[in-house]
DNA sequence: ATCGTAAACTAACAAGCGTTAGTTAAATTT
DNA sequence: AAATTTAACTAACGCTTGTTAGTTTACGAT
């Protein structure tokens, strides 16, 4: 099940690859010139094309959705939760930040773990749901549309691996602080 | 320069199709299909592939250019200047979702228009991030990185194109100011 | 009625695609 | 030392890609 360090080679330039031109513009061809072999010899460490794409994708969101299941069965308050959450998605967007463009941009190019995907993705996005629920009964939260403030939410976290290779002086825990703050109080004073 | 009629039909099959699958995947034989059409035929209307999708982002971009030029040399606080961005997003967005996902993830297949493209794409930050300045400097805005705070809310902005599609009931003045609220304020009580 | 144009068509191209088959050379195991 | 395994290679496949050339059809203007 786990790959062999040569298969993670190839994942790991397949995605540096899939971050800057997407999943369907990128080659057999293309990812074997970066570790310097012919297209054919991938063959000898992957099943196809397909089989990256699924192994980046679906080992993220399997991140995600055990994150979150710790997470949700602690006894912290819903902010306490939340800022949980904010250093999970800042942990693993650091330590992956290619992937998680497959992640977000690539999934619909799965095939056979295309449905996999989707429950993985909606399990995710009904736990952080229920969190923020929780937190406006709670009254911790303020009482406003849920969809709403998980959009806008998650909408950010969603990002950070765009702009995390940006700010590379910047460290993960500082990071996910600042946020925290921008996210729960916003940026007005 | 302003395409005619049909050019545009092939633009907004196009849209639809490069939003599914992205750019790169979507062939010249899908578009027509969706036109009930031959791809050969699209050649009566257009110069090429590229020039469908530089058409959808530059359009865009320019929009996005215009309005924010306007907000930024009106005499407004910044909070009111903040909102008046949020509003643009959501109206720019609610009117082409579709066009928003090339804008978005397909920027990098541009070839001519690239430089074009991302010269918009800083002055558009730029601007942003100088009305954010501002704020902080009126004691509108928190004293944060201005980077994260304008990171945070350009994240959720530039992701309205998936969320607005999944909410066709909710009125983009509503949802305007609903966001502004949160982004704002924040989701803590 | 004829002309000109617009917009569709068929047919085909060269290039690039993912992938397979069969081979070779080096390293590891027996 | 011989046998096996690993991981590269060359060559080629059938298919799809964006695009061009040349043709046909319908229709509004002369």
């Amino acid at each position: 099940m786990s790959p062999t360090p040569r298969k993670l080679e190839i994942i790991t330039a397949a995605s540096t690859l899939f971050k800057e031109k997407g999943y369907s513009a990128v080659t057999m061809r293309d990812i074997a010139k970066a570790l310097g072999i012919k297209a054919a010899s991938l063959y000898n460490h992957i099943k196809n094309k397909e089989e990256i794409l699924t192994f980046i994708i679906i080992s993220l969101a399997e991140e995600f959705i055990k994150g979150i299941a710790l997470i949700k069965n602690r006894d912290s308050s819903s902010v306490e939760k939340l800022k949980q959450i904010i250093t999970l998605h800042v942990e693993i967007a650091s330590n992956n930040t290619n992937g998680m463009a497959s992640l977000n941009n690539d999934w619909m190019h799965l095939k056979d773990e295309l449905d996999h995907y989707l429950n993985l993705r909606v399990d995710y996005e009904d736990s952080f749901r229920e969190i923020i629920k929780e937190g406006i009964e709670k009254n911790e939260f303020k009482n406003l549309n849920p969809d709403i403030m998980l959009f806008s939410v998650l909408s950010t976290l969603r990002s950070l691996y765009i702009w995390i290779p940006l700010k590379e002086d910047m460290d993960p825990s500082v990071l996910a602080s600042n946020l925290s703050e921008v996210l729960l109080k916003g940026i007005n004073k």
